[in-house]
RNA sequence: GGCCCGGUAGUUCAGUUGGUUAGAAUGCCAGCCUGUCACGCUGGAGGUCGAGGGUUCGAGCCCCUUCCGGGUCGCCA
């Protein structure tokens, strides 16, 4: 039996004068000679314990001595008031101290490789090497706490809400379309695999043909692509499906949730509805599917101000049907050049060939690098036509449109944070509604499904399927906070012809349809409700309401970028005869 | 797969134009110290400068190759 009498943390005032048993690390020793402090760290907290040379044995006092940094130990002692001039203001546990009586090693520890103590800057991989240690820190503690708090409120609301959680297989089949799949080859069956799932999202449809009317799950999602800051191979998705419902029926339910998150643990009421905004004009405004709306500096369209200006570049990009777009950056005028040119190189990452511009100096005069290929008054027009004032810049891409408009997208962000125009205590969530169905792509010369190829068209576009399908609209919807994508969902196609025409507009044969969905094809033959759905990533999630710039700071046991894990050493060999068994060998 | 940045005591870093025995702080070890709280004082140990090769009288520093980590483009229905 734990005879534990408090945790660390809860060494406050209340428990003065009680006799107390506490189990923990060791953060710190300090020994004075004849009296020992001892901070003892538990998840709760730390307290300081005194072993008194005047009041306790040699040997306790040895002991005491003896102890070393993340040694657990267990101590016997009274709880008291410490002195008035002796609180300590920094520690939670500061007015009180324990008076040691007696106290064992439960177990000695190396000294650590890393500080066990917040705002310390080891390297990344140090900690990850040793994210056992690592996840002692406080932070980390109140990090998986936190999480842990997100995830039951979201639970408790679904339940509230009437859905079920369900849970659906991780040993799943492997699809075509979207991402790599991580495989598990198949021992009683040698050649064949199952695929971890990049989303339960097959399992959630049928289970709303089955009959469940609302499912959620937590679910654990796996892609095999490269890492990112905001990618993890595995990560878990806040998964919910609902039957007979319009978009607006989900994006209600989801709403409500974040509302609950953020009101609870945020104390942020948020405005709900939430904003909404279309594909098209996130895209012409912010050149991104999901905008930052936390600060202006909106793209702008000018190709009609620069017709006939004279500049090649950008007489020549309207003769293509391309786009030129601008954005005005206030304040942005003090740039050198060696920053612009910098600003230059940084659209280049983003495919387009160049980046134009235009400084107003603060005497009004000009500094730009295609002004004096302007005509006439058209470079003045074009400054009015953004507003610019003294003291600004003004930038321009000519580029095929979405190229264009991706790049000052990326462009509007990099300046945004360059010139401290983001406001990092505000959350901006809107909805980002009417994707396209598809998306054109060159290297298969073929349309791609944009979300998914079980996703329903908007009503008024289903003739554009057979005449223009790179215009069709989708009934998908993503959620975007502070420029992050969180989830992404929609209304699913239930009509058995829609989704052979979605079929056949990828490039599949009816064969080809039914040998890789068939068991998906043929269960909606049997009175499928009109359905639809939403998932949004929980670390995503957790990442921005707690200010994290990485997945890897929200998860317990993150991937690096390559996908491997520094503490476990995976991924790893394994023994000659368990590839045997599964009849696989290596080809070098 | 491409591009950019980084790798020096356990840890965080400094290291001049290529020039003596590679330094600091912190941690660690030992001694002293009875009210500290980043305790203090004294002393000590601790390095394959990521690895390999090259240039040079001489390389932590310059060149090449490579490994590892981060960011990013591609990729991520």
């Amino acid at each position: 039996m734990n005879n534990r009498t408090h945790m660390c943390g809860e060494v406050t005032a209340e428990a003065a004068g009680q006799s107390v048993i506490l189990k923990g690390w060791v953060q710190r020793a300090r020994n004075l000679g004849g009296i020992v402090f001892v901070w003892l760290r538990d998840r709760t907290g730390i307290v300081q314990v005194v072993f008194d040379g005047n009041d306790i044995s040699k040997e306790l006092l040895e002991l005491a001595e003896s102890l070393r940094s993340e040694y657990v130990i267990e101590v016997h002692g009274q709880a008291r008031m410490r002195a008035p001039e002796a609180v300590n203001k920094k520690l939670k546990t500061g007015e009180v101290e324990v008076m040691a009586q007696s106290a064992v090693i439960l177990n000695p520890s190396k000294t650590p490789p890393i500080y066990i103590e917040d705002d310390t800057k080891e390297q990344e991989s140090l900690r990850l090497k040793y994210r056992y240690l690592d996840l002692r820190r406080p932070s980390m503690q109140n990090m998986l706490l936190f999480r842990h708090k997100v995830i039951k409120l979201l639970r408790d609301y679904m339940d509230e809400q009437g859905f079920i959680e369900v849970e659906t297989p991780i040993l799943s089949k492997s699809t075509p379309e979207g991402a790599r799949d991580y495989l598990v080859p198949a021992r009683v069956k040698p050649g064949t695999f199952y695929a971890l799932p990049q989303s339960p999202q097959i399992y959630k449809q049928l289970l709303m043909l089955a009959g469940l009317d609302k499912y959620y799950q937590v679910a654990r999602c796996f892609r095999d692509e490269d890492g990112r800051a905001d990618r993890q191979p595995e990560f878990t998705q806040f998964d919910m499906e609902m039957s007979f419902i319009d978009p607006e029926d989900i994006q209600t339910v989801v709403e409500g949730a974040y509302a609950h998150v953020f009101k609870t643990l945020m104390n942020i009421e948020l405005p709900l509805p939430l904003q909404r905004i279309t594909w098209r004009d996130a895209m012409a405004r912010y050149g991104s599917d999901k905008p930052d709306t936390r600060f202006g500096m909106e793209i702008q369209d000018v190709g009609e101000v620069v017709a006939g200006c004279g500049f090649k570049v950008f007489e020549e990009a309207l003769a293509a049907g391309n786009t030129v777009c601008a954005i005005c950056a206030e304040g942005a005028g003090r740039m050198s050049r060696k920053e612009l040119d910098a600003l230059g190189e940084f659209v280049k990452t983003y495919h387009v060939r160049g980046l134009a511009w235009a400084v107003v100096n603060e005497d009004g005069t000009l500094r730009s690098s295609f002004a004096k290929a302007m005509q006439g008054d058209s470079i003045q027009r074009l400054l009015d036509a953004v507003s610019a004032r003294p003291g600004d810049a003004v930038f321009v891409i000519a580029d095929k449109k979405y190229v264009a408009l991706t790049a000052m997208g990326q462009l509007r962000l990099r300046l945004g944070k360059q010139l401290n125009l983001i406001d990092n205590k505000r959350y901006d969530l809107l909805w980002v509604t009417e994707f396209p169905l598809l998306e054109w792509s060159d290297e298969e010369n073929r349309f791609l499904a944009m979300h998914h190829p079980f996703t329903n068209v908007m009503e008024e576009d289903i003739p554009l399927m057979d005449t223009d399908p790179g215009a069709v609209r989708a009934k998908a919807y993503d959620l975007v906070i502070n420029g992050v994508e969180m989830g992404s969902g929609s209304i699913r196609i239930h009509q058995s012809d829609v989704q052979e025409k979605m079929f056949s507009l990828l490039g599949f044969t009816r064969e080809e349809a039914w040998e890789q969905f068939g068991f998906l094809l043929g269960a909606f033959q049997y009175g499928t409700p009109p359905h639809g759905g939403f998932a949004f990533g929980i670390d995503r999630m957790v990442m921005i309401l707690s200010g994290a710039d990485s997945l890897r700071d929200v998860l317990a046991f993150p991937k690096i970028q390559n996908g491997a894990c520094p503490m476990m050493d995976t991924p790893s060999a394994v023994q000659p005869e368990q590839l045997e068994q599964l009849k696989i060998r290596c080809v070098e």
